[in-house]
This record gives C-alpha cells, structure tokens and sequence, in this order.
DNA sequence: CTCGTCACGTCAATGGCGTTGGCATAAGCT
DNA sequence: AGCTTATGCCAACGCCATTGACGTGACGAG
C-alpha cells in the first residue's frame, strides 16, 4: 500500500522535530535549494538534507512521496521566482525577453537544482502559471493559435536548452570543473599545428570565449523570426 | 597513492574473467552503452556492468579511474559515432547541416548517454577531432578567425544544448516518462478557460507537438545568421 | 625451457545511499 | 477526558562506488 502523502492545505497537527524545528513542504524545498548551492549537486540527500532540518531522514517522506517527489517541488519553486512579481508589459517581444532572462537568471542563480530538474514536466502550480503567461503574451500580441503555440514551443526548448546547458557547467562538482578547465588549457591549447591548424589557429579565442553563453545571441534570431511569422499572419492595418 | 591506470595501448598481460571474456576498455565502453539503452540511465551501476561482462565489479577499475572516467569514455565514443565517416563537402552550410543532424543522431540513439555526459568536456580524441572540423569547415569557407569561433561556439551550444533537451525526455525512466505524459493530459487538457484561458484554448496544438523538437529550426536560423555574417566580412568577388 | 615480474582479475570490507514498516506520541476534535 | 490520526523516530534492508590485499597466469629475459 501506498505510503500516504497529505497535502500542504491539509496539514495540521505539526509536531517539532527533536531539535525543535516546524517542518512544512516549504521550508524543505529552501533547505533543499541552499544545500545544493553550498554543497554540490551530490551534496543533496535525504540523510543530510534530514540532519541539515533536524530531523530524521524518514520524516520527510510524510512531505515527499521519494526524492523524484522533491526535486519536482525544487524545479517549479525555481519557475515560481523566476516569474514573482512579473506582468506583461504589452509589448510581446519586450515581454518574451523579460521572461527569458528571468528563468535564465533564475536557473543559473541555482544551477545544481536546475541540472537536476532538467526537462521534467512538474504539472505544479508556477510551471503552468509560466505556460499560460507566454502563451496569453503571444495569442495578446496577435498570434494566431498555431503560430502562438509553434513560437511558444520554440521558445521554451531554447531558453530552457540554454538555461539548462549554462546551468550545467556551473553545476559540476568543483573537481569536475577544474578537471574540464585544465583539459582546455593543456590539451587544446597545445595542440600542434600540423595535425589540428584550426584548432592551434584560433586557440586564444577559443579559451577567451570559453564560458560565454549562446543565449541571448539566439533568443534575438528567434525573435526575429516570429516577428516576421506574425507579420505574414496579420498584414499591417490599415 | 593513486591507483595505476595503464592506457589502452600499453594493455598486454590480458586475463580472460573467470567466466571467459577478454576485457577491454572499448568493449567495456560498448557494454555500458547497451546497458544505458536496455536498462535507463540508474541501470547503469559498476556493480551491474561486471555482472554483464562477467567480472567483478572492481575489475573495471583497473580500466577507468572512477565512474566520471568511464562516463567521458561513453560521452566520446558517441562523439565518435556520430562523426564516423564524414567528410567535408565543400559547401559550409551543408556541411554544418550534416555534422549538425549526426551528433544530434547519435545523441538521440542514446539518450541516456547523451544525459549523463551532457556539458562535460573530455578532452578526447574524438571530441577534437569535432572541434577541428567544424572550425575547418568554417575558416576553410573563408570565416575571419573570430567570427569562424562565434559561430562555431554558438553552432556547438546550439547542437548540444537542443542534442541533450531531447535526450533528456527520452532518456527519462519509464516510471518518470509516463508520469510526465500523464501530467500533461491529466492537468494540462484539464484546465478550465476561465482561470487559464490561454493553455485551454490552445491545448490541443500543445499535446500535439509535445514531442516535436525544436532543433532544426533553431539551426536553420543559426545558419541564416551566420551566411549574413559571412557577407559582410567578405564582400561578393568580382 | 625456466624463472621472475607484475598486470590484471578476485575477494572482502567500508561507509554511504534511498526507502520502508513498526512504533510512540502529541495535537486537535468531540 | 478520550479518541483518532498526523507526524516524528528507530532500525533495518538491499543497493551503491570505491579500496586494499591477495593470487595467478602471461610474458620477457636468460
């Protein structure tokens, strides 16, 4: 039989904790998100995450059916901040990159949560919050309801594609960084010139652009491109 | 004192497992991909890998310094894969088409792999090989050095980033796959147009083209930008 | 053909992990 | 005051990656 799982709403008769801490799903989730910063993407388990509340590493599974469970609540906690206190401001372009650089943001302001919560469809509150804020920007602007859907579509893979790779190579463990780092520089940047010319050609540039991330660059083609989508669907007034 | 990893060349002295088989790195490299495939990304475990190959489990490590070794061993050979035969053509745009649609190929013919050494740099000979060719077939199309890096930097985050999205949804345990999918038709189709008037009028189209990716339109745009780029640094001859 | 070396396979053990079922207890309701 | 039950704790299970000590068999040297 399934273990059961109350809601948040539902919750009553709370209990303190041994050391005299209020457990709430809530105060989980933040627990959970600083000790990923702090201790790496493998800093997060049950036992230390249990030891970091005071609490014995089972009780949280009266709040959270597995860590599956948790790391979903993780990722749409991230969604929730990225779009606190966000309106759209009438101008769909404006708006879309507002939105993009707030998840951008977001995600890489906990990148080892977001690695973790990577291309996961929560169903929770603040993802479908997200969708329908992107989807009522665009089909305000104009869009028709294919066009709306098809540049919505596109511009969830990519912010979350960029989101997810920039987050992803800030997320790795310290050891794994340094190990990447000194790959570039001992290996590629020595690499002669008779086997690997174009590699050894642009070797200084290469490094120098090293951490730069690709997104805004592609967010603005994409832009362009359902501009010019919504401009053959909607010929000018007038 | 670290323990000693003798590389693959040097290997002579080989014992076949109590079982028979004759280990090596790639044959162990080949397993854990079949195993990545077979059993989703946590049925790979060392333990299960000397099962399959008939060894002990601490064998492996006379082959791989630890699991992240092995796992960059995996990320390259599908790197490898990928590029396996290609030649340039001569024309840039098509090349990096080609190159463009094999790594994401190949990325998805192993989505689990393709998850676990997303955003890793290995330093590996097939790896290089990539970056060599791809700033070759820019620079040798007549790209200045430094937009040849711009747009191979963006044409690589581009690949991977939209490589590992797609992976990521495949690669997601059966159990996880089926929730998600669930998710959607469950609460998205579900949502009443009052409070979310945009997801429901527009569901429809969104559960059709939840699988669609969004890669080859992504490229296209890349290529577009680039060819732009090309004409400015170098005027039309003549 | 023999012998020594040592690469490589095996064994056993360590400390950590997620998860579970049983139990005690205190919070809130009647 | 008494009952119900949510909630915290405990102990245990079967996994995991990794390591150090131990053999043993393949090979090169003579």
């Amino acid at each position: 039989m399934a273990k059961q799982v109350v809601p948040e709403a539902a919750r009553q008769r709370r209990r303190p904790t041994k050391n005299g801490t209020v457990l709430s799903e809530r105060l989980i989730v933040e627990t959970a998100l600083r000790m990923l910063r702090e201790h790496g993407s493998d800093g997060l388990t049950v036992r230390r995450l249990g030891a970091a509340l005071g609490a014995d590493p089972s009780t949280l599974y009266r709040y959270f059916r597995s860590v599956d469970e948790l790391t979903l609540a993780i990722g749409d906690e991230l969604v929730g901040r990225a779009l606190h206190g966000w309106q759209p401001g009438g101008d769909w372009r404006a708006d879309l990159r507002t939105l993009g650089a707030r998840i951008h943001a977001a995600y890489l302001a906990h990148p080892q949560a977001a690695v973790l919560t990577a291309s996961r469809v929560t169903g929770r509150a603040h993802e479908i919050a997200a969708d329908e804020a992107i989807l009522g920007v665009l089909r305000t602007a104009g869009f028709p309801d294919d066009a709306a859907v098809r540049v919505y579509h596109a511009f969830i893979d990519q912010s979350l594609a960029f989101a997810i790779l920039d987050a992803a190579t800030l997320a790795l463990p310290e050891s794994a960084r340094r190990a990447d780092e000194g790959v570039w520089r001992a290996t590629y940047a020595q690499l002669p010139a008779d086997t690997h010319p174009h590699i050894a050609a642009t070797a200084g540039l290469l490094v120098a652009r090293m951490n730069r991330s690709a997104y805004p660059t592609a967010l603005e083609m994409l832009l362009d491109s359902a501009a010019a989508a919504l401009a053959d669907a909607s010929p000018p007034a007038g």
